[in-house]
RNA sequence: UCCCCGGUAGCUCAGCUGGUAGAGCAGGCGGCUGUUAACCGCCGGGUCGUAGGUUCAAGUCCUACCCGGGGAGCCA
């Protein structure tokens, strides 16, 4: 495999050969000379080829490239006479691998994300694009190194369920079943006994539970894969289809859980920090002039920790007027996360003790009967990061649980049996990825952190 | 799903109180001895989201629908 541009850029000194393989970002010609840009995606920079008459195909080639050209050059890396960039390639040699017709959409000017939207099969070429691919490669990669660093197992939860979970959001039905006519029961309604699984599946929302029966045996693991809503929510931080890191820990509780939380947080974002600089000075200059600080807050600060009570009490003293009601009891809208995390705050902030009836089932129930062991990060701009709670181990509490929730015990004797024998504490919380990867970037919408989104009545490509 | 805003050239937009469509960029051709989203000149390019309606006349006003954006709900 030949060297990439980065490889190229990075390396200490010009001179010597080189030949790259890329794609035209622009080409400026005058009479005796051309200069291409040249990218490959291996790094935000392109590198810069001047070819003058002395090239071979600088006549027949050269002269008519354009934006989107994809070409092979190959010359002396030498020193750049001109301002902004240290190396060029003085070529000996361009040639055209694939040419760009008349109605190339890219042009080198800057093009609204909306519109990217509709060319996602060329989109990546763009500089933000690029960018963002890059940023979530590398979030990626320091996620799984922070938990492999720690002795997390990666455990493989299954897309394909029979349980819809916590009961949150709605389901994406897996059938082979004739929509047109499918197998009726005695009652008239739809047989899924004859269907693929011998019974109603659907894609999972989330790999918890799983996680759970692997914590109970592992220690320590963490799921990292992509899960399904069939809400119809239309909005700049939702997906039908995203990615979910998962972790979960046996003998740990609230409290362990928020260390883990906030050291996650802290080496993910210096890890990208390290591996992007490039990108995320792209996404500082282009995007969001705040993206540079706040991950240096980030990095730098401790998160705030309070209860949910405390957060309900500030919500109240402040003289801020909220379109929604502030009460005990209440769910926090997200004007008062943003309000704690980008005002008052000002950096990410841990929110614990949540009453009971607004939380799910499985979430450890305190000492006063009231609220239960559930844990919200909240970060400004993007609100809620990450979501997780001590679950219940004492399986009559759980039962109890079940029961005034008017949920069949049936449907989850698997859950409930992890109780009855060898059960111990434990806790685990969930984090959107392509949420992580918006905070980083500073991108306004989650449609454009992931390179094919899938929404409502929106599933080209 | 609800509320608000928008849809005009390939892209980004302008088009006033209704009078029959324009700019920059992109594209094509030509020029320019080192450019940096290069620059200069010329040229082509539009059923103004769709369907109805009002009017002598609709890009402009009215209605419905479609699509996009922002916010909310739900959540990650």
């Amino acid at each position: 495999m030949s060297e990439s541009i980065r490889e190229i850029l990075a390396r200490p000194s010009a001179g010597g050969g080189v030949t790259i393989r890329g794609w035209l970002r622009t080409a400026r010609h005058s009479k005796e000379v051309s200069f291409l840009e040249v990218s490959d995606g291996s790094c935000f920079s392109g590198i810069q080829v001047v070819a003058g008459p002395e090239c071979h195909g600088f006549e027949e080639t050269v002269r008519a490239l354009g934006t989107g050209c994809a070409v092979e050059a190959s010359g002396e890396l030498v020193e750049s006479p001109g301002s902004g960039q240290s190396f060029e390639i003085r070529a000996s040699s361009v040639a055209l691998v694939g040419g760009v017709g008349e109605d190339y959409p890219l042009q080198k000017k800057r093009h609204s994300l909306e519109f990217l939207r509709t060319v996602a099969h060329l989109r990546p070429r763009t500089n933000t694009l690029g960018a963002v691919l890059r940023v979530r490669n590398a979030t990626a990669r320091a996620i799984h190194d922070f938990f492999q660093q720690r002795g997390f197992i990666q455990i493989h939860s299954p897309i394909i369920t029979l349980s819809d979970s916590e009961g949150a959001g709605d389901l994406f039905r897996v059938s082979t079943l004739d929509v047109e006519n499918p197998p009726r029961d005695e009652e008239g309604r739809v047989d899924f006994r004859q269907d693929f699984f011998a019974a109603p599946a659907f894609l999972t929302v989330s790999g918890q539970l799983e996680a759970e029966i692997a914590a109970l045996a592992l220690s320590k693991v963490y799921t990292f894969g992509p899960t399904f809503r069939a809400e119809d929510s239309n909005t700049s931080r939702h997906l039908a289809e995203f990615w979910m890191v998962e972790p979960e820990l046996a003998f740990c509780d609230l409290d362990g859980l928020g260390e883990l939380a906030e050291a996650f947080l802290k080496q993910v974002f210096q890890r990208v920090r390290e591996a992007c600089p490039d990108d995320l000075e792209f996404f500082n200059k282009r995007i969001d002039d705040t993206v540079l600080a706040t991950i240096a807050h980030v990095i730098e600060q401790p998160f705030e920790r309070l209860r949910y009570s405390e957060a309900i009490e500030i919500l109240e003293k402040c003289d801020r007027q909220f379109e929604f009601p502030v009460r005990w009891g209440l769910d926090l809208q997200s004007e008062h996360e943003r309000f704690l995390s980008e005002e008052y705050f000002r950096r990410p902030v841990v929110v614990t003790h949540y009453p009971k009836a607004i939380k799910a089932f499985y979430m450890y129930l305190n000492d006063d009967e009231e609220t239960v062991g559930a844990l919200d990060v909240l970060v400004p701009k993007v609100g809620e990061i990450i979501g997780g709670s001590q679950r219940e181990h004492r399986l009559e509490v759980l039962r109890r649980r079940i029961a005034e929730l008017g949920l069949e015990e049936d449907r989850y004797w698997w859950y409930l049996d992890l109780r009855r024998h060898g059960s111990v504490p434990h806790a685990g919380f969930g984090l959107g990825f392509e949420r992580l990867v918006q905070f980083m970037t500073g991108m306004a919408n989650i449609r454009d952190v992931i390179p094919f989104p899938r929404v409502p009545g929106n599933a080209e490509f």
